[in-house]
DNA sequence: GCCAACGTTGGC
DNA sequence: GCCAACGTTGGC
């Protein structure tokens, strides 16, 4: 077993928040419609079963990481990517030669309290956090252990 | 609603 | 392979 990894993923909450991903039978999604390869790189080779991830909001008022998922289920093709009729169609890809991936996630814990962009940017130890980059606007993203630790510590506090 | 930053596309 | 044009993201 590898070491458990860190991760961010982010989400409109007025298409799918938090609490759509809380109120589903077992609090289980498929991450999908992502449509980066950076982000598809992610999904498909390095995010495991167990790893825990961030659930942030993001054009939101305001923007804020709320929760905790797991990784419940590894890299696996994007069904929404052969389907015509979904909005993430991509005529480019094929299920011969899938280019787009998802995984499974898991809401397991609600945050105390929702941690804001504006005070994780003030916050000591996340100045080199993706999220918080100039023009970092990847989707999924991974988060350093140190980085998961602080803020997991700061929605105990304050 | 604005706009900066980024990724992708396509002409050359 | 370069780069301008375009579409999208996402904070404000």
């Amino acid at each position: 077993m590898r070491e458990r990894r860190y991760w961010l993923v982010k989400s409109e909450p007025s298409s799918f928040s938090w609490d759509d991903l809380w109120a589903l039978p077992k609090r289980i999604t498929h991450w999908d419609g992502v449509r980066n390869y950076q982000a598809r790189n992610l999904l498909r080779d390095e995010m495991k079963k167990g790893d825990l991830v961030f659930f942030y909001h993001s054009s939101a008022d305001p923007a804020a990481i709320v929760g905790i998922a797991e990784v419940v289920r590894e890299g696996y093709p994007d069904a929404s990517a052969l389907d015509p009729q979904d909005e993430h169609f991509d005529p480019k890809s094929d299920a011969a030669n899938p280019a787009w991936f998802v995984v499974d996630l898991k809401a397991t814990k609600k945050l105390p309290r929702a941690l804001t962009l504006a005070e994780l940017r003030q916050t000591p130890g996340l100045e080199k956090m993706t999220l918080l980059q100039k023009g970092s606007r990847l989707s999924v993203q991974p988060v350093s252990s140190g980085e998961w630790e602080i803020i997991c510590e700061l929605a105990e506090t304050g």
